[in-house]
DNA sequence: ATGGTAGGTACCCTA
């Protein structure tokens, strides 16, 4: 099974990107963030017809939005809202698979970005970034255990390693790198004790990036990128885990995204 | 130190 994670940017623009990307790569599953739609001008038709029957979203307008576009049955779908507000930031679904007895969770989560001020007191939108890990860290050690098969991926808006940016030295100050976010994000993996299935491939002392910003004369010249695109599997999915992809050349192509589809396979 | 670009929306917000 291959699992795809993907900040699209716009679902009802980039719908020919998307079936680009499904006629490349051929994901199972399809996890997007900012879909920036509302669930009625969802383009679900399409979606269906690309070959993804089993779609589950959560959007609203102009902002945010989330979706997991599945080739295969689901047993469960669910919407959850976070930090008291409904910012369509979090869905999930289960997938019953040959390999574990429980189903198989999906949490596909989009992150606050968190403004530009590296601090809560002054800035709420740090403030809501902060608590909305917080509250995923609270959740995740509530609803599963380390042994329950899980996957958590999205746009986390969080580079943690020092080599998840072009210069940690420099990037110290810069929400999505900033030590106390850091700090939230590293309580969030040790929530449920998760692993990193991009890093269990790429050694930590190596660049890699899932991000490039749109303010940059050439992406790929400066190469100043981040990753801020993550999936973590619970132990029990870990050994299933066969390989991961990050599709760089898609920052390349005709009215891109800033951020480039990350995925891994999985046999189950 | 600054401002650079993009998308959605409605004349400005978020990233």
């Amino acid at each position: 099974m291959r699992l795809l994670t993907w900040n699209i940017n716009s679902v009802r623009l980039r719908m020919p990107l998307l079936k680009k990307l499904i006629a490349a790569e051929s994901p199972d599953v399809i996890c997007l963030q900012e879909t920036k739609s509302p669930d009625e001008l969802f383009p679900l038709a399409d979606i269906v017809e690309a070959g993804y029957p089993h779609t589950h979203f959560h959007g609203m307008k102009g902002y945010n939005g989330v979706a997991i576009l599945s080739r295969h049955p689901v047993k469960e779908q669910y919407i959850h809202h976070r930090v008291g507000r409904e910012d369509c930031r979090h869905i999930a679904v289960d997938i019953q698979t040959p390999a574990f007895k429980k189903p198989l969770q999906i949490h596909c989560l989009y992150i606050p970005a968190g403004g530009d001020i590296p601090d809560p007191a002054v800035n709420d939108k740090f403030e809501h970034k902060l608590a909305f890990v917080n509250e995923m860290t609270d959740w995740f050690a509530s609803v599963g255990q380390s042994d329950t098969p899980m996957v958590a991926l999205g746009d986390f808006n969080i580079a943690p390693l020092e080599h998840d940016v072009w210069s940690h030295k420099q990037l110290l100050d810069v929400v999505s790198h900033t030590p106390i976010e850091v700090e939230a994000l590293t309580r969030m993996y040790q929530s449920l004790g998760w692993h990193d299935a991009v890093r269990h491939f790429v050694p930590d002392d190596q660049k890699c990036y899932t991000w490039w910003s749109y303010r940059n004369r050439d992406w790929k010249k400066s190469n100043r990128g981040r990753r801020l695109d993550h999936i973590w599997v619970t132990k029990p999915v870990m050994p299933h885990v066969t390989g991961h992809k990050i599709l760089a050349e898609a920052r390349d192509w005709t009215q891109p995204s800033d951020h480039v589809p990350v995925m891994i396979d999985l046999k189950l």
